[in-house]
DNA sequence: TAAAATACGACTATATTAGTCCGATTTTAT
DNA sequence: ATAAAATCGGACTAATATAGTCGTATTTTA
């Protein structure tokens, strides 16, 4: 199958809200309990958000998280390599597969890896301002 | 994550392999051990496409397959639909989740649906021709 | 009529995604 | 100082989806 993941989702939702707030710091637990979204889970997310420096963190007891980078200037395929470490949808099925039989006569890789650049060209040119 | 599955694969192996393979009658067999694709899965994978009338089976000591349709009109999108039962690659996150509480102000759909709708035109664009 | 093929539902195994738990560290108001 | 409340982060469990297996029935023909 072929879809977009929870923490995609939650990722756009987190990052409007955050944006939507100015200069306000956000805490994890604002965005938590207002979409149902599982703190831990969501906490883990945003420190990923925040090690790719788009978010930028401040610990203690007023800490959270404010934006490091403008919405339109953030494709959706970037998030989507953060968050799920992968944007491939059409990998050779063959490349890392040592007992594969067909690899010499293998007409299916190239067609694919062509829907993969055409579906990377999408994704690349979705903002996540786009979502907002 | 968002990848295309072995079911997709295997069909489309066996789909170029049955095609190459003129008027002959291909059994599972031939297929499964060619390309080591487990027999009882490629079976029913076969099975599906024979449902959906993209192929012909004939049982019996003699029995297989042959080709129904020619493949430059079968789009991958179809063969997507046939084996995996969706090509939803971005459905509304929220439709079918009562507990949603940002459906009112769901700015995200709209957006994703945008994404589905091109993704699906370049499945819909490619055909089984071109992978063999 | 036996062999060999498809037909098909139920089951198990593996991989991925989603979510939880718990302790550590950091910061600041009191 | 120190307690409260936030991020930090690894290890764990749960849920779901994909992949693969098993057993039996049916069909066909040499």
């Amino acid at each position: 199958m072929v879809k977009f993941s929870k923490k995609l989702e939650y990722s756009i939702i987190s990052l409007r809200h955050i944006s939507n707030a100015g200069n306000e710091i956000i805490r994890v637990r604002d965005i938590s309990e207002k979409y149902n979204i599982p703190h831990d889970l969501l906490a883990k997310i945003l420190q990923k958000l925040k090690k790719a420096e788009i978010l930028i963190s401040s610990q203690g007891i007023n800490g959270g998280y404010t934006l490091n980078r403008k919405l339109n200037e953030i494709p959706l395929s970037e998030l989507m390599m953060i968050v799920e470490n992968t944007t491939t949808i059409a990998e050779c099925f063959h490349n890392d597969d040592k007992t594969c039989t067909i690899i010499d006569s293998c007409t299916i890789k190239d067609p694919l890896s062509k829907i993969q650049t055409e579906f990377e060209n999408i994704l690349k040119n979705k903002m996540i301002s786009d979502f907002v």
